[in-house]
DNA sequence: CATGAATGAGAATTCATTCAT
DNA sequence: CATGAATGAATTCTCATTCAT
């Protein structure tokens, strides 16, 4: 009954959850542990998800939605398309940097056998608001005329092995290379 | 008996571990399946790799090896670069889409822990090739002056999501929109 | 709030009890299920029965007792003890036959370790109708001089199995065929 | 390879397994003790069954058989069809009254809903020697007319009701009780 | 070298029971 | 009295690895 409680422990799972999968993967990371991270009994676990399963995939969706979310709330449609996917670009390259547990954990995800698990709904729902962003440019000329679905993956695609290299570490990337990133990125999809 | 059966046991597990994690994930491949996939006792791969572990880290080598070899094979040093840059990055999705059991064991293997067991020679080695390729373009400003580090990832990450969208079966792609690809690639990577 | 409300919740959870068991058996059958199946909250079964086992040996009691009243009810002393074993006879397979949940539980009950769990004096009891209408037979020299027990054994036995290919439905009985059973069993028992 | 030690094995499991359900019943029967009682490790358990559900049925048919085969092991198709049946059903009482634990496992199982986890031909292929037995007598109008379905119920049914009160211990059956139980069995379903 | 039965630690999951509200 | 979230011990089952043959 106590929402905030309930709220709670369903986060920490949650947390719990991404702490030990960014770091071990999906099969070093035992219920057990998730639950003592969690603070909670490990049939506690199983109040608020059916299975590991499940619990992965619900971790997917909410971290996935998050992510988005974060990554457009400073989006201004008011101002120039190339200054608007100048600011995505960068925030999602800022954001997965400063969270690398989520990024690990969503990268893990999508590259595995379990993206399959999902719906196809929520696939398209997630994706939904990237799609309509790059749609509308095209639409408006200010982007090359391809199919969204391409243009989403050749963005999002080469924003992810930035992250990646950034976050190994064995690359210590400036502004300035972030900054060139972008516009190689910006210059291959522009309308030419 | 002799180095050729060897071989074929050795490749034969290869073969089977391939074809059952690139299907069900690392987890949910025991090695019972992989011997009974290979037609061999389970003792027997272990006369092989030490370990699950090892095996799996040996077959991500040879299959990221055997990849990068066959993408540069008709590499032509003589011609533009322009050229020889559109056959990589076309080759590289042919590739993939033809062969789609290495590509899923890749991404899946890149994404998760198993990455970090790997000797940081090898992943040197195994990028050498293609950072080699950028490397030389950059050098004769043929290509932005980027650092190639961070135009590998952009180039074969934008690949990588590329021939997942392809495989997902979601979207159809057409030549016409792979060579729209390759111009959006092209056009942000070449030199302004 | 009052015995009436109290009545029905101890009734509904009983009812619940015997629906689960009758079907999953005892185990795979969760107090949790029970709960949920009789509108209460789990904790509340504890108000009414100290444990699971306890609970599931008071459903036998009551559900022993009510049967054998039933069995009972139409018996009529002053006939013949023939005509009265007939009823009580096909009574007995007819009671079940209709209400087969409580067949398949008690059967469950009195085959399992559970049976072992009751005290002597309930089983005693229960058995005492059926022990002191066969008793009274075998004094008045109606039927063989047996023990008793020996009685109670053959009929309700043969009775049980009988109950139990009929509810199977793998063969059709008709009322010729329970006729012929009667016949069968009280020649048996008859004094000769 | 080794088929004696094979043998053992899986006949160990069996035992064990017997011994527990028999005396703590289905669900109080952990496979960890099956294992220990056993002297195997756990998992071992699983090269010879799939589930302790297929071990449990399979427990079941096995013993079955052992005991259909023993209870007709003297049976002499040459003598009147009376000594034959007495020698039948005197046998099932004393074979389970010397193997109670496989009695009660038999009974447990039958009366629980394991029994209709179990393919229909099984069922048959089980009852059939009782089957044919009873129905050639029938054939033969030594017995009653009366369809042998009806017959094998009554008959195993009053034994085996005799067998629990035998085995209960709160009754000692002398062998003149025996000897008019089977009386009244024989007298009941003979022709008249 | 090859086998595959055997191992047993460890994983996911269940469920009777408790207790704060 | 009633609730049902929370517990955690116990259970089933899996699977990497070993080793006698």
């Amino acid at each position: 009954m106590n929402t905030v409680k309930d709220f709670d422990k369903k986060e920490a799972i949650f947390q719990a959850t991404l702490e030990l999968i960014s770091k071990h993967g999906f099969h070093s990371s035992p219920m057990s542990e998730v639950a003592k991270k969690a603070n909670v009994a490990a049939g506690t676990i199983y109040h608020y998800f059916k299975s590991k399963d499940e619990l992965i995939c619900a971790l997917y969706v909410y971290k996935r939605e998050k992510s988005i979310q974060n990554i457009f709330k400073n989006d201004d449609p008011s101002k120039p398309f190339k200054d608007r996917f100048r600011s995505f670009y960068l925030q999602m390259i800022n954001y997965y940097y400063t969270n690398p547990k989520e990024f690990y954990f969503l990268e893990q995800f999508m590259n595995s056998p379990y993206i399959s698990m999902l719906q196809k709904e929520d696939i398209v729902r997630l994706e939904q608001p990237i799609y309509d962003f790059l749609r509308k440019a095209v639409f408006t000329q200010v982007v090359r005329d391809i199919p969204p679905k391409i243009l989403i993956a050749m963005v999002t695609g080469s924003a992810s092995s930035l992250i990646k290299l950034r976050l190994s570490g064995e690359f210590l990337m400036t502004s300035s290379d972030l900054e060139m990133a972008f516009f190689t990125c910006w210059d291959g999809i522009k309308k030419p």
